[in-house]
DNA sequence: CTGAAAGCGCTAACAT
DNA sequence: ATGTTAGCGCTTTCAG
């Protein structure tokens, strides 16, 4: 492979010339600018990253960190991994993908010491994060998709939850439902400090509240059979919701395919919005889910540009930013049986 | 920060000292190894990645390549991503996710170029990849997930199709049934040489043959509409086939859910199987479909090792593997109707 | 507008 | 068993 050198020695200029053309940090005649070029283009040269990264100040490398889940990770997340990527590519960033278990505090630490990334984008945030202290002693920039509870000097972007939990109760409330069941996420996530679950826990019980309806919440694991535990539960309220407002998609869907075993017709006897599912998610359900969530992409690009104007210095302070969430109105939802 | 030459001051020790306690490729007495060791920690010690990989031979990437999708990105190639994840960095290497339109083939050249991986691992491989010729031209290492048609000489892992066409049809022919509908991908995805689903059919055809049974072939695209259009074509099939074999998961989701929709009861009137579709999206569908495919996981670990060792040189030539499926019987299919 | 030269923080060959 | 030293391929200051 052809070096900076060799390109020098072919365009018969000096290498500092070259590095020079390429970052155009320097004013440089046409003519040697058009020789350089040619022999690069010549040689098929590129610059070589790591002694780009050790001799610069630039190394142009994002992570990507999500904790390991045990309920296995859904189309819906890959989108904000695959939207985030993508982004980071159009600013020149590369994304490295860096998951371990939300404990091993130690995995992240090791990867910000190697000093391998120019900063870390955290997903799966919970309220009382462990990452952003080890990050915030680390010295490295941060962005985050999801917030803490603790987040003034954060730059973070996150799902308007507040904004979700009223457009969807509004939206079963203009229906005529008086009455709904919230399947929410399990005791065990929520008590680990499930930030969306929690956040959308309180707008939904106010937006209950203001429009003088009741609710039954019901807490379940993110799989098929914890949505059949949650029609379980729903089969013993008396009287029973006539809306179901669900977190997570395996355990929306195990409702739904449950209720459909049953002979619950949705949305003629029930109906059911999903919050924060994607569209992939939602269409592969029968009856298609009525959602509630933001434009995953947005939200992933949002992330990146705040983490990259950290890393660039072109910002002081916290970037915050909620991301309004979007109802998309599918075949699950319908007016409150008489 | 810390460099290897502040530790080595603390430590009093020549710098090398310092590399060598880190490497191991030297043997230092156990006195001079706990000093460096406690220095090392005192100050916080982590060798910087940069430097290391310019330095030494080893670059401690892998990169994780697969084309952009338009059909957008299931839970089941999720899997495939973090197990593969996993895997790198239980071997000791970082996960680069980069993802191009196919045709891109200068994308991939210039990640090579740049030689921040030391190899590259291709998903969503095509019977006539480019991208092959970009990664042996540039000389690095790399493997795949999926084989291109032409790859007597390359190091691949990929689903054992001609096994499990066999399984599956072996299956319903057990269970009487004698004439089958085979929903494919989109005619455009075979003709850009989707290789799962060429080798599956050509492993369908032929095990339908020996059995003596008969076949209707269907492409759609892979998304509900698709899965509707199926349906579609399945009611105008006369006489109506008792099984259907599918490929891509919002495809089959959306036929089983028009054929619920179509009151076409499933099992019962109709069995389905679904070819390479990982447990979430299968829970994800009412009736739970009926799965031939291989563990995700042992796939990406297995391609990751073979990148590696490529890459480590503990192997010359190419190695090659094919992943047997496993069947997975849940709700969707049963005997064939009298 | 251009060149020379000093590092960046390591690895590994060459010493002893 | 340990130290010395020459790079790795760049960026950037210093010097014209």
């Amino acid at each position: 492979m052809a070096t900076r050198d060799d390109v020098a020695r072919l365009a018969g200029v000096s290498p500092s010339t070259v590095s020079y053309v390429i970052s155009g940090r320097r004013s440089i005649s046409e003519a040697t600018k058009a020789r350089v070029l040619a022999a690069m283009r010549e040689l098929n040269y590129t610059p070589d990253a790591f002694a780009q990264g050790l001799a610069g100040s630039r190394r142009g490398i994002l992570a990507l960190h999500f904790p390991t889940s045990v309920d296995g990770y859904s189309s819906t997340e890959f989108e904000y991994v695959t939207a985030a990527m993508e982004r980071a590519r159009a600013l020149g960033y590369h994304m490295l993908l860096w998951s371990n278990p939300m404990t091993d505090v130690m995995g992240l630490e090791s990867l910000v010491g190697q000093k391998l990334v120019a900063g870390v984008l955290l997903m799966e945030v919970s309220i009382n994060d462990p990452r952003f202290d080890v990050l915030r002693r680390a010295g490295i920039p941060f962005a985050s998709i999801g917030r803490p509870d603790d987040n003034a000097d954060l730059s973070y972007v996150d799902n308007d939850f507040a904004q979700a939990g009223r457009i969807a109760v509004d939206y079963l409330a203009d229906l005529g439902h008086q009455s709904i069941m919230y399947i929410n996420v399990s005791v065990e996530d929520q008590e680990a400090g499930n930030g969306p679950a929690i956040r959308t826990t309180r707008a939904i019980s106010e937006a209950v509240r203001l429009r003088g309806m009741s609710m039954q919440e019901v807490p379940v694991e993110n799989n098929a059979r914890g949505g059949r535990t949650a029609l379980d539960a729903y089969r013993d309220l008396h009287p029973r919701p006539t809306a179901v407002l669900a977190l997570k998609e395996f355990a929306t869907a195990g409702f739904v395919n449950a209720a459909g075993m049953a002979s619950l017709r949705i949305p003629e006897d029930l109906s059911v919005i999903a919050l924060g599912v994607g569209d992939r998610s939602a269409e592969m359900v029968a009856p298609a889910l009525t959602t509630v969530a933001p434009p995953g992409e947005a939200v992933s690009h949002a992330a990146v540009d705040a983490l990259v104007q950290k890393i660039e210095g072109r910002s002081q302070g916290a970037m915050q930013q909620l991301i309004a969430p979007l109802m998309t109105v599918r075949d699950s939802t319908g007016p409150a049986p008489r």
